[in-house]
This record gives C-alpha cells, sequence and structure tokens, in this order.
DNA sequence: TTGTAGGCGTTATCAA
DNA sequence: TTGATAACGCCTACAA
C-alpha cells in the first residue's frame, strides 16, 4: 500500500489536516518547526497524493484530453507532441483518442472523456457538422461545464474557441505565387469538399486568380481526399487539361502527383510546377524539395494550450469563445518554376 | 450537477445499493421489475458513473500510461495509434508522455502516470539503463504494483514484459541482401552507440559479412543519431572509403543520404546502393524508392496490447515476464542494385 | 496553531 | 431481494 495522509500524520503525531495544510503550503501558517517535520516524515515515507482522491473532493482531474483524427498524420502527431509538451509544463496530463475521421467517434471520446472528468478538451473535428449536431456539441459541454478548444478545424459556431489556421490565405499563397511565375492554366487537387479547409483553400485559390483577372475554370478542379493515392488519380486528367501547374491542397497528394510524374516521364518542374499545402518534414527531401504552404503548428499548438490554460485558471470565461487565426507562409523550394512555352510533345 | 446514483435511486424510491447492483449487472438477481425501473430511470435522468468515483473504490482506472521517445517520429505515432485503438476496445484509454528520448523524463513520466493510478504502462525507453536504473525502475513498478511492458526497446532484464523486433535479423537481412547483388565495401551509418537497437542491428551486418566470409572493416562504419542530418553527414566519409553500398540502420539517415548524392550528383543506384531500415510510409515515394526492412508495427501494438490484457484480467501473473520477438522482413525496391565496377571518376 | 468531522460518488460488506 | 453503513484518500469548514 502507498503511505496516505494518514500514515505521515500518525508518524508525527499530528492530525491529517496539519499534514494537508502543509502539504499544499495552505497560508494557514503552519510554524516552521511543525512544517519541517511533516515534509521531512513525508519525504521518508515516500508519500505521493493520490490523485485520484484529490480529484474527488477537488473536482478537477489536471487531465485534458486530445482528439484527433489520426495521430499516426505527420501534422497531427507534431501537434500531439507540442500540446503534450506544454500542458506538461503545467503539471497537466494527456489523454488522447484517434478519431479516425469519423463523426461518431467524435462524440464517442468526447463522452468518454469526459466521463473521466477531464478538465478540458481539445479536438480537431473529423469533418462538418450538421446544424444538429453542433447543437448536440455545445450541450455537451455546457452541461457538464468542460471547455472545448478546435484547434485545425473548427465549427460554424462562434460559441466554440478556436484556433485555426488561415486557409484561404494559404490558398492565395500558392496560387498567386503560380501565377506570377507565368501559369495561367493551373489545376487544383483539393480535399474531401466536406471539410471546410478544403472548401477555404479553394477560395483562395479562387481569390487569387480573380486579383489577376484570370478566369476560374472548373475544369481544373480535381477532387481528393488528402491522401497519396488521391494524387496519383489526379494527374492523368489534370495532363488531359493541358494545366502548366497544379495546386495541391495538401503535401500527401502532392507526393502521389510527384510519383505518377515519374511513370509518365514527365520532370517537375520543367513539365508540371506544384506547389503543397503542410510543409510536412518529407517535403524538402524530395527531388526536386517540395515548394509548399507551412502552418506554423508550434504556435498554433502553444497558443492553444496557453488560452487554455488562462480558462482552467479561471482568469478567462470560456463562453468569452474567441478565435485566434494563424497565418501560413509559402515556402518556395523547387518544385515550381516559370511558364514555358511547352515544347510539342 | 451529474446525476448521481443517489438521484436515480431517489427518483425510483430505493437505496443506491439496488440502484448501484442493478447498473454493475451484478449476480444478486434483482427481479426483473425493479431491475427495468433503474434502468429506465437512470437512462431518463442520463445517468453518468463518475470514473473518479468508482476508481477511488475498485482501484482501477482503466487508463494506460504510455510512454514514448518522440510521438512525431512516424514509427512511435503509428504505434501509438495501435496501441490506442486496441485498448480503447477494451474500454481503456491512454494517457501519454513523450520522453524526448532523455532518460529523466522516462521516470518522470512512468511517476507521474503512476501517481495518476494508472493500470498499467506500456513504454520504449529512452535509452540503455545502467544497472541502478534497471533495478530502480523494477522497484517502481513492484512497490506500486503496476505492470510494465517494453515495447521496441528493451533492458536487459528478464522481469520485464517486451515485445520486440529481432534488430539483429534485421541487420543480416539488409547486409546479406547487399552483399548477394555484389557488394563488397558496404558501409553502415549506425544510430547512437548508447541505444540496443543500434548494437544488435550492427551485429546483424557483422554476421552477415561472417557468413559470406568477407571482413569487417570498422572503417566503414560510421556512427549517426537517428536523424536526416547524420546521414547528411556520414556521406563524403562513405564515399571515401569507396563504399558501394551503404545500410543505413534507420530510414531517415538513408533520407539524409539520397539527398547529398544528390548535391554530388550521384545517382542511386547505380553509384551507390543503399538499404535502410523501418520502412517509414515516405520510402515508396522517393527516388529511387528506398529498399528497406520493414518491421511489424501493428502486430508488434496490438500483440503489447492483448498481452497487457491478459495480465490486466488476471489470467497471467505479470512476473512470468516473456519476451515475444517479431521478425522484420526486407523489402526490396530500387535503391540498391548489382554491383558494377565503378567507373573512373 | 491544530484537530474534528463531514463529504466527494461509488462499491462492498453484511445484515435484514 | 434489498438496505444501512463503512470505506476508498483527501480536503476543508469550523471548532477548539
Amino acid at each position: 500500500m502507498r503511505t496516505t495522509v494518514k500514515d505521515v500524520a500518525k508518524a508525527v503525531g499530528l492530525s491529517t489536516t496539519t499534514v494537508s495544510l502543509v502539504l499544499n503550503n495552505k497560508p494557514n501558517r503552519i510554524p516552521k518547526a511543525t512544517r519541517e517535520i511533516v515534509l521531512k516524515a513525508a519525504k521518508d515515507l515516500n508519500y505521493r497524493p493520490n490523485h485520484i482522491a484529490v480529484s474527488m473532493v477537488t473536482k478537477k482531474t489536471h487531465t485534458i484530453g486530445l482528439i484527433l483524427p489520426d495521430i499516426s498524420n505527420l501534422y497531427f502527431s507534431e501537434l500531439a507532441k507540442v500540446i503534450e509538451e506544454q500542458f506538461h509544463k503545467y503539471g497537466y496530463n494527456v489523454l488522447y483518442g484517434n478519431t479516425n475521421g469519423t463523426l461518431e467517434h467524435d462524440f464517442e471520446y468526447l463522452n468518454l472523456f469526459i466521463d473521466r472528468s477531464v478538465d478540458a478538451v481539445i479536438m480537431t473535428v473529423s469533418s462538418n457538422y450538421s446544424e444538429k449536431e453542433i447543437k448536440s456539441l455545445h450541450e455537451i459541454a455546457e452541461m457538464n461545464n468542460v471547455p472545448i478548444m478546435m484547434v485545425d478545424r473548427t465549427l460554424d459556431d462562434p460559441r466554440f474557441m478556436s484556433v485555426l489556421l488561415d486557409q484561404k490565405l494559404g490558398g492565395y499563397l500558392a496560387t498567386n505565387y503560380l501565377i506570377h511565375l507565368g501559369h495561367r492554366k493551373i489545376a487544383c487537387i483539393t480535399g474531401p469538399k466536406s471539410l471546410r479547409i478544403s472548401i477555404e483553400r479553394l477560395e483562395g485559390y479562387k481569390s487569387a486568380l480573380q486579383d489577376a483577372g484570370l478566369p476560374f475554370d472548373p475544369a481544373l478542379i480535381v477532387e481528393g481526399d488528402f491522401r497519396v493515392d488521391s494524387g496519383v488519380q489526379a494527374l492523368p486528367y489534370i495532363l488531359g487539361q493541358n494545366a502548366t501547374a497544379v495546386f495541391s491542397l495538401n503535401d500527401m497528394m502532392a507526393i502521389g502527383v510527384y510519383r505518377e510524374c515519374r511513370r509518365y516521364h514527365l520532370s517537375i518542374p520543367q513539365d508540371l510546377s506544384i506547389v503543397g499545402f503542410d510543409d510536412i518534414f518529407i517535403d524538402e527531401f524530395l527531388e526536386p524539395p517540395l515548394s509548399t504552404i507551412a502552418q506554423p503548428v508550434v504556435e498554433i499548438g502553444e497558443y492553444a494550450v496557453k488560452k487554455m490554460m488562462t480558462v482552467l485558471e479561471g482568469e478567462e470565461d470560456p463562453s468569452c469563445a474567441d478565435t485566434m487565426v494563424f497565418k501560413p507562409a509559402l515556402k518556395v523550394r523547387g518544385s515550381a518554376s516559370k511558364f514555358m512555352e511547352k515544347k510539342q510533345m
């Protein structure tokens, strides 16, 4: 059995109250003498507080629920790492769950974690929710009085705190870059249309075209699913449209394009320019290194934690839910080049 | 406030005992009538048990501590995902911690998780431990009566359950492959010498050379740190030794070699053959696709969980700690080819 | 300055 | 078949 406050109290011949007071540094100024006696005994007996019992009475578990679509995805694993490390600094531990991008799992984990009395939840929702689902989520949060923070993807509801990326700006930056390289037929491989980030990044694409006075051609848009294979499958179509450049809404699909280009004996960027999105670590090791839109993952994670801590420490009311938007940046490497008249094939 | 058993009891005019009995399906056969009344009330009141309170009395938290060196590393994030998903099936949740590969953090998280009364710990140790540290770790496990399972890396101590990869076989397979392609000067980029896996993979390398009647040349060994940069830095030295092939003890360093080869205008595999270790997802998208040694991560994770579950369900005594060893497999892609006499440079 | 006692929500023991 | 009651380990009003 682990030693308890009782054991310590017995050992020093004082009450559990006194021991507890000392151990928690309570301001009931306990004289230094007793204080040290207690501390010494606690140390000698190797006393470690039982968090379960503490939670029972304080109603705080110092535990955060982290709900992510897929931790084996580079972006999320990086995010998870940052979030865990930051919370760790504050003495919080992280319980995590993979939803595999399904809405039911979002709710399942949320309820599970709430049942386990987490102090807060950080989540990336699996998809866009319907009105009803948003309402349901909000009710759960309210009823259980647990603050929820949305990271990376948010819901159309201002009542949730969220920290996001300006996805539209990212789309704009990428497209604008290609336009300025002289490209006119720029294809775009999107993510699932049900995801806000797909829509927003695409909006940036459209917006850049518009600003440049270029027409938006729906034929140049291919829907993908953010996985490598989408890129592989999209290429033939893109070539058929005589596009000279591609904006892939994430790097994984861009990698698929790379691969398929090799099969077609096309070289990047001479035959096809390409810009991705995410800036996953592998980008700089591809041949040629992939130009992409970088997200400040570390800043995003750090901000999410810091913000949540202010809420947990009661300095801020979670209902004053605001949204923080981080700016992406274009990272130029070697996968896009100036448009040249295509040699006849 | 959440509804409690008390609320339910009050609502149906029965005692908390009866309610608890029903809700937990206890064999004290409560008549169907009362049973249904209770169940209905619980449902109507949206009763959810308070896990904290349950843990308080049952001494089980249904929580597992997962301690990994770096969850942003592809291998570990994949492992973490499998482990979480499997435990989830059994109704367990996972608390995770990143040690950043430092021994102090191993212990810090272990103690933290034990203080939080996890039912078990799954960990990948950060490094080789000294006798003293092993003893210390074992004492902590014993004293707190928490089963610990070592995954991927283990300690020189048969008292811990572990599930490992036959690292030596992996080293053998890779080297043997290169030998059979006709290579005689095969360089090896190792990981930190303090890590068992480095040593064991290197042993496989030596063993393959020996079986082929080839001499072991220490000059062909370069110590790396498992990061991309090590590969980058190792290449010039390797070329200086006139090696025609490289066995990189992990894929990240192999990627570094790829990159540096481009700078030197060397093509793989014509100018240099290379085999990696780990089989991270990106391998097949490199140019050329990287041949490597694949670990059955999913099987490893699943086994670890299943084994731990038998211990947790009391079917097995954790002290009968055995070790499961999985076999790696050579995955041939395009980064190694038959040795050809080098053209003069 | 320190101690008593009650309570957190649940399960378990034992009696009725 | 059901109900008091204690117990888990800790915190904290309130009392002394």
